[in-house]
DNA sequence: GCCAACGTTGGC
DNA sequence: GCCAACGTTGGC
């Protein structure tokens, strides 16, 4: 079993969202980047645990923690004409984003980006490291244990 | 709104 | 395959 983060903009999809989902579950779409999508494509297991990041916002930091429910499959909006992330060179037969879903555990305070700078446990951690963008990143298990014990 | 740090694209 | 130009992310 591995951990997770994984970043959302609160403003498309928040925990909050996740939480009134129905079943608890919805699918993980929209990312675009390459080795955000391996992660989740080819080492995403079902019962895997994820921090849930709010970022691009008031407080960007840790909101929450869910679970992955379904292993990954491809992402539909890449073959819609309407979505912003439609994907031209996308197809069916040859899909080239894909989606895992996660599944509501529970909310946990907000821990800010700020806060978790602060921590000398959590200096190598992927999320915190100089120019990191990636919106998927795994999480070492003496953090993920490190984080629960501050929450 | 700024901008650093990356990632992607496309000409050559 | 190189690399300049451009686009995106995301904290501040």
């Amino acid at each position: 079993m591995r951990y997770w983060l994984m970043k959302s903009e609160p403003g498309e999809f928040s925990i909050d969202d996740l939480a009134r989902a129905e079943n608890h579950i919805a699918p993980w779409f929209g990312v675009r980047n390459y080795q955000a999508r391996n992660f989740m494509r080819d080492e995403f297991r079902p019962d895997d645990l994820a921090f849930f990041y709010h970022s691009s916002c008031d407080q960007p930091g840790i909101a929450g923690i869910v679970e992955i429910s379904r292993r990954a499959y491809p992402d539909r909006t890449q073959f819609d004409r309407r979505s912003k992330y439609f994907d031209p060179k996308a197809t069916p037969a040859m899909p080239r984003w894909f989606n895992v879903d996660v599944k509501f555990v529970r909310k946990t305070r907000l821990v800010p980006l700020t806060e978790l700078r602060t921590y000398p446990e959590l200096s190598k951690m992927r999320l915190l490291q100089r120019g990191n963008r990636l919106s998927i990143t795994p999480v070492d298990p003496r953090e993920w244990k490190f984080i629960l014990g501050i929450l």
